[in-house]
DNA sequence: TTATAAAATTCGACTATTCAAATAATAAAA
DNA sequence: TTTTATTATTTGAATAGTCGAATTTTATAA
């Protein structure tokens, strides 16, 4: 009893009158590393497959995997792996909310490149106030999808849909628009501003080399181009036909 | 030689293709502080002095005293005390600029309260990348001032007038414009916010009561309040005459 | 100048996080 | 089912930062 209520006014000290769960960069990290794998349904969750999103030892995923059950944020069974317990998917998704609309203000507000907001919006993720997000939602008049495409959680944490079709899975003659991106490195980013493909870019689907399965596409009406297939499996489409 | 290109290397592939100097969030807080403490001029900076900004052990400021030394961020000795050098300096008001532009952000743009901002700020401003402040400054329209009043360094460290002139130390009779608060505490903010006081206003400095050195004064032509000294002090004004 | 107080410094310890290497457990292949 | 490979876990060590207590240095007062 006296350790609950401690606790509690811990939080309160450091964030205020809102109740504030309070989280170290770290935990932030595997939170998010461990929603992401979430996503990629099918996949049973491991601490090898969370030290490689993290890029780093097993060990290390081991320990925190203890740290992160202890404060019931995840559920670990050696034949289940790692799932995130309510509170850990409320917290991950805040996170990823936090990420998303800090990428919408950096593109749009201060004009950064699409290949420079993804890094910057790393660290502005972990900043605690228990308001900032949804002032930070209002602020850019409630987005839907961060600049590559991804959706951003809603205060309440119910998502706007999500593109899965890639643009590698189409059929070939078929028309479509970009509407996200899978890969957010900056190689990748820089690439799509060269070709000239953003979201909502129309690409047309000419047809499929099938020795190794890169794609005759044509930009936006332009030219054709001969993309990869690891390029097309990272275009995210809404099919026209 | 081989060391100072791997480093390098390490700031490059940190940093995109900008120079920029890395420092941890404990040496970037004691930077502050050493700062600040130089701008309360003709004291010499101690350990001690340090460890009471940063409310924390002298023993961990010997420490960082050495680390920050070794960067070549501050000189130390024992009769001088604690002295920033020109690249510490530089970082030091980088902080401060960052800081003070946050602040600016969050009350203006998302709309928080002049006792709310400090805290926010204090962690935005270790948000690290080479153009976020110049462009965030842009973003603001280039603000001379922060919402407490204080100059926001430019981008290249000079800094806009700042204000040293306490409504305490005015002559009975005097008129002045409420220019900037020395204290930045939420306790300071709130009542000042329930007084009715703000950047700009008016206040008429009545009397002085011998006895406390409490002030009488009038605040935007309103009726007359009375404020204890310490209250005063913490008032930095444009007078009028 | 000597005694005393204050400040600076060293020391060992503790927390959080990380890693590499060794070991244990489990899954896959023969 | 036994062997082999993969994965998980433990162990011990490293780093950055912190602290309290002990010690040394410096400044102040008697």
């Amino acid at each position: 009893m006296w350790l609950i209520f401690k606790t509690r006014l811990f939080y309160l000290s450091l964030y205020g009158t809102h109740f504030y769960r309070m989280h170290t960069l770290s935990e932030e990290n595997y939170l998010k590393a461990i929603y992401r794998l979430a996503q990629e349904k099918g996949q049973k969750i491991t601490p090898t497959a969370i030290s490689e999103v993290l890029e780093n030892n097993p060990a290390s995923v081991v320990d925190m995997i203890r740290k992160l059950a202890d404060k019931q944020l995840i559920d670990y069974d050696k034949k289940k792996g790692v799932r995130l317990t309510d509170q850990g998917l409320k917290d991950a998704i805040l996170i990823v909310r936090r990420h998303r609309l800090w990428e919408v203000f950096l593109l749009e507000k201060l004009g950064f490149r699409w290949d420079e907001i993804h890094d910057i919006a790393e660290e502005l993720e972990h900043i605690k106030d228990a308001t900032l997000a949804d002032r930070l939602d209002k602020f850019l008049n409630f987005p839907e999808y961060d600049p590559h495409g991804d959706p951003i959680p809603k205060a309440n944490g119910k998502m706007p849909k999500s593109y899965s079709v890639s643009l590698a899975s189409l059929k070939a003659g078929s028309s479509c628009h970009v509407a996200a991106v899978r890969d957010t490195s900056s190689a990748f980013l820089q690439y799509l501003l060269k070709l000239d493909i953003g979201i909502g870019t129309t690409i047309q689907f000419i047809e499929k080399i099938p020795f190794d399965g890169s794609l005759v596409i044509s930009i936006g009406g332009k030219e054709k181009t001969t993309v990869s297939q690891k390029f097309g499996e990272n275009i995210l489409v809404d099919g026209i036909g």
